[in-house]
DNA sequence: GGTTGTGAATGTTTTCACAGCT
DNA sequence: AGCTGTGAAAACATTCACAACC
């Protein structure tokens, strides 16, 4: 798209608008991601309900937030006593889809592939690593966290095979488009970028990207404009 | 409870309000954290220019964003030219903050741990890794990316000692609230956190989150409810 | 011609506050 | 009394659209 008409429509971006039917809404993207972390803290939970105000103290939100939030899972909780664990689970659960299970490929199996494809919290949530790539080939053919570890240059035969719907790029910045790009051409419509790059994708694949460097660096301008202490509100603000 | 400002908006108290003289002007949060993503950017452009379309472009947002977002850095830009490069990164590296030095100290060197140590991106984004620390006999004592592995157990000594101001978690989710109280006591006030759980720490403790699961389980989430081909927009549904 | 900087408009997310249920 | 669910308000963020400028 080369698109120069001004700033008119340069980003084909994700627009959610919805026609809905009746007894049916849409959740917000930031509730969505909020209902995976209650889920996490509800495993950890022995108790046989909780509250709003608990549940929430340890997923560190509000009660208000996490009210709104599951106000979108539809009535769940009992007034005068909370929610009841097992069927909070069970609906949050049915809300976000782990039910139905997703087959990962992770492309780059440097440190941070060999971290994310050990990682213990992905079959709990509906996700299975189903293929492992690198370009080098001192790793092709080894095996990594009990995968065999393929040739990049095979995705798309090992993805289509492997039924993989989401692919995570875990190599250096240089190889992140060109992986991306492969990725795509073997069907794959949703990717997680770690790689310190922006992709250039078609407007139908969803990317998500964590930056690891940036997580640190949004600290240190905290840390930076840490307010002066005595205030009430914590402030940032910069003299031009 | 400390403030935990995640990836996905989800914090519980920032106030960003702020009287503030006049000629300054207080930076959202989204903004800041693309302001360090357009200095990434801005560091491998080779020309002595660069215009907001394409800037915007190769940072993966839209040029209004970035016109908006470094409205805050000031006036930097020649109307009908576009931005120099090379004071537009001096601009953006004098608000950010990245002028200052910050220690930053790692727990845990697994994979994850590893991966983060041998990070290239970090000294020109103002952080240098001071410190490593680990709860494994086997792995204390030893060095990796040409730093010793020190006992988490001398954490407050080591980083008093290296002059530390933010700590890494990137340790197994058990340990991870002891670890984050030994950070505090070692006073360092900012968090990264990459374990699986969320951190109950004093107020005045920033701390991030990175869950490497919830990002892929946005992504299965989409996946899970893409629209129905034909439909012109994506929509989030829900049957209750 | 082209591009920036920004007020205004729109969209999204959080917080408030309270009716209504147990 | 205690707690949920939610409409309404406030805060926050993005996008539009255009005057001013080169």
């Amino acid at each position: 798209m080369a698109t120069q008409v001004g700033d008119v429509h340069e980003d084909a971006a994700r627009r959610v608008a919805v026609p809905a039917r009746s007894g049916a809404r849409p959740i917000p993207q930031a509730s969505a991601a909020r209902l995976s972390r209650y889920l996490q803290v509800l495993g950890d939970l022995t108790t046989r309900t909780v509250s709003s105000a608990d549940l929430a103290r340890r997923a560190g939100v509000t009660s208000a937030t996490l009210r709104k939030d599951l106000s979108f899972v539809g009535p769940c909780g009992t007034p005068g006593v909370g929610y009841e664990v097992e069927a909070l689970i069970g609906q949050v659960s049915q809300v976000l889809g782990v039910h139905r299970r997703y087959r990962v490929a992770l492309a780059g199996v440097g440190h941070l592939g060999q971290a994310l494809a050990g990682y213990p919290g992905f079959t709990g949530r509906g996700l299975t690593i189903a293929a492992l790539f690198d370009a080098d080939p001192e790793r092709i053919g080894g095996t990594v966290a009990g995968l065999q570890v393929h040739d990049i240059a095979d995705v798309a035969t090992v993805c289509r095979a492997a039924d993989v719907a989401i692919g995570v790029i875990a190599t250096p910045a240089g190889a992140a488009q060109q992986v991306a790009e492969a990725l795509v051409d073997a069907g794959i419509r949703s990717i997680l970028n770690f790689a310190p790059a922006a992709l250039d994708l078609p407007a139908d694949v969803q990317v998500r990207r964590v930056d690891l460097a940036l997580e640190l660096q949004m600290l240190a301008f905290h840390e930076t404009h840490r307010e002066p202490a005595g205030s009430a509100g914590g402030a940032v603000v910069v003299r031009r």
